[in-house]
This record gives C-alpha cells, structure tokens and sequence, in this order.
DNA sequence: AATATTATATGATATTTGTCATACTTTAAT
DNA sequence: ATTAAAGTATGACAAATATCATATAATATT
C-alpha cells in the first residue's frame, strides 16, 4: 500500500483539495491494481460505489448506441478521477470505461469520498468545478456533433489527440486508437473515417505510418475544422 | 419582495435543501423581474455573478456555431435553477439563455450562494446531484446526435416535447418553438425538418395544425425514434 | 510456418441531408 | 388597410455520408 502524497492523481484532481490527515486516511482505505489493455473498468449499467483514479495509461468512455455503433463520449487519462457523476447521482452509469492502454488505476470507496464532502468544503467546490468543466465540454462537443461535418470533425479530433496526448519521437500520435475508435470518436462509419483519412493523407496534412498517424499540416487541419 | 417559502423553484430545485433562515436571507438578496419572450436572460461570453430561478416560463439554451446556426442545448422551465454552470466555473457562460415566453425570474447573487455551499452541505450535494443529471442528459444527447438520423432525432425531440412540456386543450403541444428552433433542437437545417414535420403529417404520426404540432400516434413515434 | 482472424483500404452505389429557388401564409409595421 | 417582413412549405438539385462488396495488409492462433 504506497502512500497518496506524490501521486500524479493528488496533484492533478481535486484531490489536491485534501489535507495530510484525508490523504492518511485515504492512502489507508484505497485499493490499486492494474488493468490490461481492452479490459472494462466498468461498464454501461453498473452502480458505481466510488471513484477511480486514474495512475497510469487511457481509458475511454463510451455508449453503445441502437444501431449497435460504440460512441466514445470522452477520454480519460492518467491524473484524473473517473467515476464521479454516477457515484454523485446514486444511479447506475451510462457509459462503459475500457482500457486503451495498460494502465494503474486506484479505488476510492463512496463512503471515505462522501465523508471528504462533508468535511472538506473546497473538495467539494473542486468536484463541482470539474464536473462543470465536464458539462461545459458535452455540451461543445454536442454542438460540434449536430452542426460540423464528419470532415470538420475528423480534423478537430486529430488536433485534439495531439495536443492531449502528445507524440512519439517519430511524430505520429502518442495514443492509439483503431480507426473504428476513431469512427466512434467522431460519429460516423468506419469506411468515412478511413476514406478521409486517405483523403487528409493525399492532401498531406497528415501522414499514415502504418495504423499510426502523423499530422503534418497543423494549420490546415485547423482551418478545416472550423 | 415576495418570500421565497411557498415559491415553485424552492419546492423543485436544490433549494429544497434550505433551512428557514436561509430562505429569509434569500429573500431579502434577491431581486426578481420579468422577461418577454424573445429577450435574452444572458449571452454566450458574459460573466454570470449569481443564479437565476425560473419561477415561470421556459426558456432555450443555446450556442451559436460556426456556421451561424443556433443550436438549442436545452430547454429551461419554470421551477428550475439557471446559470450554476458557469458561476461555479467562474468561467463566461458559453450559452445563451433566451425566453420562449414571457418568464418570471428570480436572481440571486454569487455571494449569497455560495454562503450556501459552506454553511450547508446538503444544499451542495443537491447542486452537484443536479448538475451530474445534467452531465448525464448532455452525453445522452450527444451520442443521439452522433449516432441517429435527422427523422430519429425529430421524433424523439416531438415526444420530448409533449412528455415535459404537456399539451394544449386542442392536443397540441403546449411548448411553441418556430420551426427554425425545432431544427435547431436536432441539429439540423430549417427545411429539412419542415419537410420531415410534413412527411410525418402525411403518415398520420402528427398533425400540423397552422404552426402548431399535435401528436397523433405516439407509438409510431417512439417506435421510429429507436 | 501455415492458417485464420481482424484491421485497413477502396470502389460502387444508395440514402440522407443540405442548399438554393420560389411560392404561399401569417404576422408585424407603417 | 396596405405594405413589408418573417415564417412555413415544397421542388430541384448537389453534397455528404452510409452501406455493401471486395481486396489487401497486419496480427493472432494453431
């Protein structure tokens, strides 16, 4: 059992928010373990009885949707909690979370988070805060999904994985993603979204290594996106 | 200065979990005043120093994207709190807030809600438990734009309407969107949705009565927006 | 190493949706 | 009351996107 003090998690969530004697007392109650890639954390329909905090590696969040397509509502990654709104609403979440990447992840029980609210007011401001930075973002990706075209929306999500994820030394996007995740990513068929991908690839404002993709032209993508 | 005791939003909202003297505080802070339909309650990019209740009338969340189409987020009626998002972000709103009707509203300063928040816990859990309702609903609505067709999204946003909403004594809905709203609702072009509210009239799934839209085989409706 | 499976790629085609034009209807303004 | 403006409606067409078929490449399995 490692303490919480210099966890990546502590610095970057609103567990910063806790004093010595919380990260004790959480470091005491707190469960690690690991999950392979492809692995659920959990999934769509599951009571969800605490936070996870996310270590190491990528998860995504996504929703099976009628016609059988997983939609990818957001990605989530090492330094941030994971859990938190279906554990707030006591209602079983809507959304299954499914290891990208290997990853590290810890296990905060309800009842030891429910007792930070009650006695650590800015904890709780620190949740609202990210829980409302969450609903501003559904909110801008939902307009993007209604009023951009699936090309416009390809871009924006490239750029995007870049600039969260980062590269690798040979410049292609960090994180890996199947082209059918990325389909899910940005709503659409698989076939669309490998037939633009060849088409940005023609255009040069990206290059495909293999599955892997290197963005070359960062302002053209940006123009097309907006 | 009415008190707030026997008022709608008080018995709906989050401040359900207020305590007397809080409410004669409440009270004696906030200011009250009318809104005529079409005027706005605040704009995207304002800075929002409070909390507004509807205490009557309902009015469109929207954004405006890059094409010059208003995409409507949400609508907000009477009983509801408005504006929590971007005063606990203290970040600009990204919404515009604009009346449907003519609106009752309440305002209550920054200030005094978040006196609130560190006095009373069970007040703060009801902010975040409505604000994780609203994260819910937001993924929802974001993975039916993404993933369901123009004539889906119409249906379910015509049941939408009648469920939450209600009817007039004639069966149509009560709520009176332009058709240019209703497509902005489900993210769409203003006679593609025309065109749909026709093609449904000529299947007998609605009835288009001058601009008003009456629901006449609900089970249709919902079997078409699956 | 050989085979099966899955992921990526591309063509052909159908369907959905958006755009532009125009007409008609209702509402607002003078 | 007349005119102007905005909202609703529909046709014709173009563009975007999905679907189905098939080929190839990469990966996993035996």
């Amino acid at each position: 059992m490692s303490k919480c003090e210099q966890c990546i998690v502590r610095e970057l969530s609103s567990l910063k928010a806790l004093n010595k004697d919380e990260l004790i007392k959480l470091a005491n109650c707190k469960t690690s373990y690991t999950i392979k890639k492809g692995e659920p954390i959990f999934e769509e329909g599951e009571t969800i009885n605490g936070i996870f905090c996310i270590k190491d590696g990528v998860c995504k969040l996504s929703k099976l949707s009628a016609n059988g397509k997983d939609q990818i509502v957001k990605l989530v990654k090492s330094g941030e909690l994971l859990g938190q709104r279906s554990m707030i609403s006591e209602e079983p979440t809507n959304l299954s979370a499914v290891a990208l990447e290997d990853m590290d992840v810890c296990f905060i029980p309800k009842q030891e988070v429910m007792s930070y609210f009650t006695s650590n007011n800015q904890f709780s401001m620190e949740v609202m805060k990210s829980i409302c930075s969450d609903l501003k973002e559904a909110d801008d990706h939902m307009v993007s999904m209604a009023q951009k075209t699936v090309k416009e929306r390809l871009a924006e999500t490239l750029l995007f994985l870049e600039d969260t994820f980062g590269k690798n030394d040979d410049g292609t996007l960090r994180i890996q993603l199947t082209r059918e995740e990325l389909a899910g990513m940005i709503g659409t068929a698989t076939e669309s979204c490998i037939r633009l991908l060849s088409e940005f690839n023609k255009s040069n404002y990206i290059e495909l290594v293999g599955k892997k993709i290197k963005i070359i032209d960062k302002n053209k993508l940006k123009r097309l996106s907006e």
